[in-house]
DNA sequence: GGTAACCTGAATCGGCCGTTCCGGTTACCT
DNA sequence: AGGTAACCGGAACGGCCGATTCAGGTTACC
């Protein structure tokens, strides 16, 4: 692949997360190529179609934020510290939509697996943060993940903003 | 006006604003007419476009918001349960979505002024709250009033539902 | 019973978006 | 430097979807 190939499906992709986590799903494939600085004819050259970049950016981020949890989880803090450290993390990456975007689009059974195995590393982690005594009882993990999801997947978040820290301080016992 | 006329009317407005609030912006007018169980041409007889129909909705649940607040304000009790079932009638109300709706439209100076007056009261019982003790104060009242919006035009938002108790718990001091 | 007001929903009209395609450009190898 | 395959740009096409219209049937009310 020529060097000049490389770099621009690089701003594709890095563009597109950038939009689809700022302005939400809706994002045309024209306003994508443009934000990359590209034409749409270019971008269909990475990309057969919409849904294969959709994919490629879910799939990447997923694996991104599966990894940036098993990063900080091997850490030796308390894991309050670490939930919102990854809390952060996924609203300091613009891969905060990209969830709930790529949810809009039949999911096919890999990203699937990928999906529920983030989803139990959220509950798992989320369960050990109320065992260790810093985190309210009374909300299941699986419905704290899906809370802090609606914290995190909303058009404008940024890290540590008013509503986040709300979020959080209401969620800590 | 025929009888059956001001009872459709009726109906489209309530289906409207049921809609709207539980799927957000981007609902038809078919489906309004649907759900109102009508057809279309009577949707057009009653509102002119689809603005009209946006403007009258969007109005009308202003002032019931401005009247609620004036209602429960008047109440005897502490201001954080005023404030609390404020929050409360936003969310039972379907008039959620209907403020940040609204807003994709060009908003006209009329509902302008109504808009500005109901966060002025809503700014004012927040301040309230501060005073009272019971809300924390490192975070200014239209920063609140705009995280407890940001609680309340969510799509799927229910009155109690877990994010907003959440919400209202990291806000109480 | 008559009539104006009302209702219906298929058809029309636009606009937006994904996708294609071909003439022009460029990286890179020899 | 020259050649060529890979690459890029962006106008143009086609489909879809939603707002709006309208001709023809229905109904409330006097």
């Amino acid at each position: 692949m020529r060097a000049d190939a490389r770099r621009n499906r690089e701003r594709i992709v890095t563009s597109a997360l950038e939009l689809f986590a700022e302005r939400g799903p809706g994002v045309s494939m024209e306003e994508i190529a443009r934000e990359a600085g590209l034409g749409v004819g270019t971008l269909y050259r990475h990309f057969p179609d919409r849904r294969a970049l959709v994919e490629e950016i879910a799939t990447s981020a997923l694996l991104g934020l599966e990894a940036e949890i098993r990063l900080l989880t091997a850490k030796d803090v308390s894991r309050w510290d670490v939930l919102t450290q990854v809390v952060a993390y996924c609203t300091a990456q613009p891969l905060a939509l990209v969830k709930s975007i790529a949810e809009g689009d039949a999911v096919p059974p890999e990203r699937h697996a990928l999906q529920s195995k983030v989803d139990g590393l959220l509950r798992g982690l989320v369960q050990e943060v109320q065992d260790e005594g810093s985190m309210r009882r009374d909300i299941s993990p699986a419905e704290i993940v899906e809370i802090l999801n609606t914290a995190v997947c909303r058009p404008g978040a940024r890290a540590g903003d008013a509503v986040t820290r709300v979020m959080l301080d209401g969620l800590s016992s």
